[in-house]
DNA sequence: TATAGTGTATTAGTTTACTAGTACACTATA
DNA sequence: TATAGTGTACTAGTAAACTAATACACTATA
């Protein structure tokens, strides 16, 4: 797994997993990989694995089961609250910085569109 | 200032530098201040001050005059790109993470656009 | 010329993220 | 019951970011 060596391992682990959760790809109740096989599947050591986990469990958006495993919360609300949440962020973020560099609303969705028609070409 | 402890310092120092120059607020050829004045400005160390100030000068937005100080340049024209990379930054960014999170083209505009309304009531 | 204000370089020490290895408690199962 | 696979805890060491202090070269100016 490709790594920005901006932000922390733990940190862009935990995004990965939250991502994995919110669309799907992981289902509520699910078993999560090992922490040891999910450390060997994103080349990351198993305590920064596992201090991902820390933080996703005092959150409650998965949950340990000591000698079974740990499980994506069974609670379908909270994780459609995380997807809203994170979504805010995002669009919070870029928002922000848009402005910043005295972009109007009105432009930042004309930017928007017009970046998203570059990559219609790009075929990715 | 405030720093967000996930990013390094230097190079958040550095992005509001940049801000300070794609905006005017610091002009082309406009002397920055020292770094040591710098330095308690952004309630950081010269050195760290320094070292964003370094890679600024290897992109060469900034020129350094020993014993005079440090200067935007007047390439107009590179501050261009630089702003205009600084903005497909951004635009790259969100636009990966919320595809990831499963949103469409259509649906990051909508968001985008209720996001900015959502904003408009609160006066800042 | 003396002094203050510049950028720059160097050394040292602290903190934090990360890695590495080991050990232990618990669970499922052959 | 024995074994393998879990989560969890702990200690130790490394690397990078950051801070701190100092020194030096250059420039402007009183």
């Amino acid at each position: 797994m490709k790594f920005d060596d901006k932000v922390p391992i733990y940190y862009q682990i935990k995004e990965y997993l939250y991502h994995q959760i919110v669309t799907g790809t992981l289902q509520p109740g699910e078993k999560l990989p090992s922490v040891r096989q999910l450390a060997i599947d994103v080349t990351a050591n198993v305590n920064t694995v596992q201090r991902a986990l820390t933080e996703m469990l005092s959150e409650e958006i998965i949950e340990s089961q000591r000698g079974k495993g740990n499980f994506v919360t069974t609670d379908v609300e909270g994780i459609k609250q995380l997807h809203n949440k994170l979504v805010k962020e995002q669009l919070t973020l870029v928002y922000q910085q848009l402005h910043a560099l005295n972009l109007s609303d009105d432009e930042i969705l004309s930017e928007m569109k017009s970046y998203m028609e570059s990559r219609d070409g790009q075929h990715e």
